[in-house]
DNA sequence: TTGACATATGCCCATATGGGAATGTATTGT
DNA sequence: ACAATACATTCCCATATGGGCATATGTCAA
């Protein structure tokens, strides 16, 4: 019958920026070719990876478009796009305000009582059973 | 014999806000959580979510700080800790003065002469054989 | 205490990796 | 044409999902 998609289970490092940049090591590329174009030899040779890795993680950079390659000889120099960086840049400051909201609030906080109940806590996991504010019982 | 770590394949969503704001809806949920505090619920309603789904992603989300929670009766009342974001933010700004630069670059060629030739393309994708600039054979 | 309500978890399963090793392909030099 | 150099791709495989569904937990109301 009519099952077509089923499990995604996750979507591709290819389909965006956000989920490609989530890698530390294509960070690392990212930050390396910022400033100046490069040949895959001196990205393997700078970040200390296997050169096989390093293709597979500029394939994922070229294909949502963080980076651009041209062929210079046999080496191909990649160059991080950082248009392609944008959007992240744009959605991550739309927090902005709010943080900014939320220091003030811990500043005051800790300059008028030194109250130490948290907010919630600075962030806090339920692990397993629900004991938040288990003062019953 | 000796064979620690195998495949890690991708790195956990609960592994750092990079990787937990990989994805979309969660990226939704923070923003619908970014000004006030919500009970799953109307996550639900309001992005049309399956309550289990959002439960795993506004746990996903825990583990890694995004969020906060506490406890309101039977509800529990998420807020989007924008604290956490900043990181990424401050990685993303890092570029900010790279695109800068390469608008700049492209605004002077376009008035400068209407030069049809990419600059090695938006970006482009050398999917399978390399053909990037064939003009030979 | 019992039932309703609000969430959190557990299960099952297909998908998308990402590392390592081996191999294919393109380009240059002689 | 042939070897060397510089990359890209393929295979194999364990891991981390994420959706749908059923079920467990926790809390409150009558």
């Amino acid at each position: 019958m009519g099952m077509y998609c089923w499990g995604m289970a996750r979507a591709a490092t290819t389909s965006d920026a956000f989920n490609a940049v989530a890698e530390p090591r294509r960070r690392a590329i990212l930050n390396y070719l910022a400033m100046q174009e490069r040949p895959v030899g001196e990205i393997v040779d700078s970040l200390g990876l296997e050169q096989p890795s390093v293709s597979k993680h500029l394939r994922v950079l070229l294909e949502v478009g963080l980076v651009n390659v041209r062929r210079d000889g046999r080496r191909m120099l990649y160059r991080t796009n950082a248009e392609a960086i944008r959007p992240l840049h744009e959605w991550t400051e739309t927090f902005e305000r709010f943080w900014r909201h939320q220091l003030s609030r811990i500043k005051e906080r800790a300059e008028g009582k030194s109250n130490p109940s948290k907010d919630s806590g600075p962030h806090f996991i339920p692990r397993r059973k629900n004991d938040f504010d288990s003062n019953k019982n």
